[in-house]
DNA sequence: TGCTAATATTTAGTATGCTAAATATTAGTT
DNA sequence: AACTAATATTTAGCATACTAAATATTAGCA
């Protein structure tokens, strides 16, 4: 299954792979926050710094049980706060705080490198033919799902 | 970062939705073994059904400790065996039991009728450029990993 | 031979993902 | 207004991934 003869497992490998030389680089740099946790922060600054706890589930792309620990998580650690919307009393709003907002900072400067990385030696034609055939290959996988 | 803009979170997207599009047909068709687990039946089946733990290690390409806590699951549902080697003592054998056979031919369909929803509408040439393409992505991470 | 280093597995603890079920609140319908 | 359905979060329990440290065995060298 791991002979890059199929697709599957050779999409796996590369995203193993991404993630692993990403997390090198920021345990290189002293920083001790999650994949999860960062994706997290980098959607609260991107969205003003405030968000509902059901769009992060929906940016993560994962259960709401899931999306729950992780705001735990961070929550304990002190880089996000979490409160009951004024709005509607099912859902919670989650902030971040200044804590937070420093290693959002540097995760950002890591992630470019990693996807330079990734790309070395691609033409920017070749780049786009990539993610062409990437997305047509999602888009096949989509389709699937609603099926 | 779910934006598509980027190459690792999109490598991440197409691998994750991947594996939950085979592992709902699993589920559709009752066949209650995980991924990971599948994996390894794969692996043992390709090699005469009896390999070195450490070569489960080295396919799944996850750390020891995670091998050993797939394996202890197995081998409670009765998937594998394992037993001391009788030429080196620090390594021991996995053995696959008829009951692990049994599934592994389970999941082999599904494992190919996946593969083919997500190269559905890809031409011969243009499969052939996204392995390529993937394939230099994958020597540039390993090569970062060397440096 | 005996000491040290390398190798292989295991254990402990944490993070992240899942499903299923419980809880709480709001919306919609009669 | 009251009942039902939909929505949002939480809890419980499991599988899988990691690191770090413990254990056991073998290999290599003085």
């Amino acid at each position: 299954m791991h002979d890059h003869k199929a697709l599957g497992p050779l999409l796996g490998y590369c995203g193993h792979l991404g993630r692993e030389r990403m997390d090198a680089r920021l345990t290189e740099r002293g920083i001790e926050t999650t994949p999860a946790q960062t994706h997290v922060l980098l959607h609260l600054h991107r969205h003003g710094g405030e968000v509902p706890q059901g769009e992060v589930v929906s940016h993560l792309r994962v259960k709401p049980s899931t999306a729950n620990g992780i705001l735990d998580r961070m929550e304990e650690k002190g880089l996000v706060e979490r409160f009951v919307s004024p709005q509607d009393a099912r859902q919670k709003c989650v902030t971040i705080t200044p804590k937070g907002l420093e290693k959002q900072e540097q995760f950002r400067e890591i992630f470019a490198e990693t996807e330079s990385v990734m790309l070395k030696g691609l033409s920017a034609k070749e780049q786009e033919t990539l993610f062409d055939l990437l997305h047509r290959v999602l888009a096949n996988l989509e389709e699937d799902r609603r099926v």
